[in-house]
DNA sequence: CTGAAAGCGCTTACAG
DNA sequence: CTGAAAGCGCTTACAG
């Protein structure tokens, strides 16, 4: 029994047409477009279609088609909570307008190595979907190299920063916003050495690094900067450097969680007090910041908004495809907690 | 620039046939197999291929043929870390043997709310799955109602306990040998009252209860279960219960590190420290367990290796269909840390 | 080794 | 409002 004997094949539209005494064309019909048949005959059509449990094809349709009704989602990274959330929040708006979000994940087993470059796609995945031709696309996460995305359709970044050659609409968190939230924070608490861990990596580390260089440059504060990408590791190793540094920061901001965990662990290591030796901070606001044991301020990008905005930019493609893309900061919040309140 | 104006049609099969100036099915042949057609009339076909940038219609040739050279990876849950590190391991697998997995992702939304059963897969996205025609399906995790699954094609649980109509195959972490490792574990450490917390939230939780209640009998040590299910929260919540038990047990084995790491928590909340008034350990060994600040002791079910059998599992079932199926459960290793070292 | 033909399950004009 | 016909891009016998 590990395989229904016979595996029953689907009934067709053919099938449905000869029950119910129709030609095929009008079973077609009477599922695109049931207003354009009579009722006598619909119901008949109706009722074979039950009886003999009729779905449409999904491959047959996308092939006659110009299209099929579903919008492609495409998650960069399957080990991201944040992507998890943001996908979530976008299929639900499309569901809700009658849209059938289809989500696949695109990123290719991680060979082991460091250098590797974050966000590579997937080629066969991309093929298969666009053959799909799904309506829209919805990228989540940034991409290595757009080029393989499918073309043709509208696309749509969330928590993304997409290349230089604009125009592509996006929807992403502020990062100068969230950089001024917790610079007026730790400011506010009497910071004035603030460190910063990250800028490696690309597309929002850079972001972020600029955006607090922008923050000390306004502030009048010193620029402290020690490279990472956004791992835990990184983190730790950026930490043990900063930490030997003198004078030694009071603060750090992370471009992570994940890597402000590890700047929290280098500092333990080194036999600092947290908060008190050492306040720290990251961005993002995974599951990971709240649990008590982490208690990690963090920016919060409100990734539920992010997927809602997301999905809208698709529905209003849909509804206009030639409309210029562009791009949309969500206001971030700060959730503060115990790594800087000590 | 938004869309590429146009989105160039892509080369058909045709397109190919008139270029090398030979028939359509030959085109057709010389991919599916190339030993079959003339050298001279080969080159001209790929070379006619490469120029066009052909590539084959996944639509089209899955519509047309028995099915399509691919195997689908359904992943359950798309929070869950563990199935992440399976889906990476089994595609590697897939890949290597010139199979090719498409993974999927099927969850439905979370209905905010607490009673919800876990594994809900979304029947759009199963439907599509189906009409592509995959060779076979693996599945990762438990999905709570199995009928919406594709069926007709070889199918391997990876992670997951199959409802009891077995016969299924599937592949996942021998809980009885993984309790026993933390058992004896603990026993060495001099712990005598022992507690669960987890059994509910089906599956896999259920097994580890049982494989619990067999340890303590085994040892003729007393019984003591606070149900919850996988999350933090839950965790928290039948940590405190424990706590407020008397004679308190002195360690606790959580059904999950997230469980675990709510467990731990409670304690501090009753101001223990831990790991002197109370041991902890999880199963699972998520990269939370290894976070220094968390340092929690878990069974490592080992995902790569969970990973690379049920893809094995799927080859063979691609050279033999009929096989029976069968369970194949892996022995866990145990990783001790801080949160039971003390 | 090659090529014309039929068909996968659907949709889309187009005549009635 | 209805139905026969052509076609989406491919594969599969089947006759040469």
């Amino acid at each position: 029994m590990s395989k229904p004997a016979g595996a029953a094949p689907r009934a067709t539209i053919r099938d449905v047409a000869a029950q119910a005494g129709v030609s095929k064309s009008l079973v077609s019909l009477a599922f695109k477009d049931p207003a354009r048949v009579s009722e006598s005959r619909l119901r008949r059509i109706r009722d074979a279609a039950e009886e003999l449990g009729y779905q449409p094809n999904f491959l047959a349709r996308s092939l006659a088609a110009e299209g099929s009704p579903f919008i492609g989602v495409v998650v960069v990274d399957l080990r991201n909570p944040l992507f998890a959330d943001i996908a979530d929040a976008a299929r639900a708006v499309l569901d809700a307008h009658g849209q059938y979000g289809l989500i696949t994940s695109a990123s290719v087993p991680g060979v082991a190595g460091a250098g590797e470059r974050y966000g590579i796609v997937d080629d066969r995945v991309m093929a298969m979907l666009q053959d799909l031709r799904p309506r829209a696309l919805m990228v989540i996460g940034t991409v290595a190299d757009a080029s393989a995305l499918p073309r043709g359709i509208p696309l749509v970044y969330a928590s993304a920063a997409p290349e230089a050659d604009a125009g592509q609409t996006s929807v992403r968190v502020d990062d100068r916003a969230g950089m001024e939230l917790l610079f007026d924070h730790l400011v506010e608490r009497g910071h004035r050495r603030i460190a910063f861990v990250g800028g490696e990596g690309g597309g929002v580390s850079r972001l972020r690094l600029d955006a607090y260089l922008e923050a000390c440059r306004t502030r009048g504060l010193e620029e402290i900067v020690h490279p990472a990408s956004y791992g835990e590791r990184e983190g730790a190793d950026a930490g043990a450097r900063l930490l030997a540094s003198d004078p030694r920061p009071t603060a750090v901001i992370a471009v992570n969680d994940l890597a402000a965990i590890g700047v929290q662990a280098a500092a333990e290591e080194a036999g600092l007090t947290l908060p008190r030796d050492l306040a720290v901070a990251g961005f993002d606001n995974t599951y990971l910041a709240g649990l008590p044991r982490i208690s990690l301020t963090s920016v919060d990008p409100r990734n539920a908004e992010i997927g809602r905005l997301a999905a809208e930019r698709v529905l209003a493609a849909l509804e206009d495809p030639d409309a210029p893309g562009d791009e949309e900061l969500v206001r971030p919040g700060l959730v503060m907690r115990a790594s800087t309140l000590g």
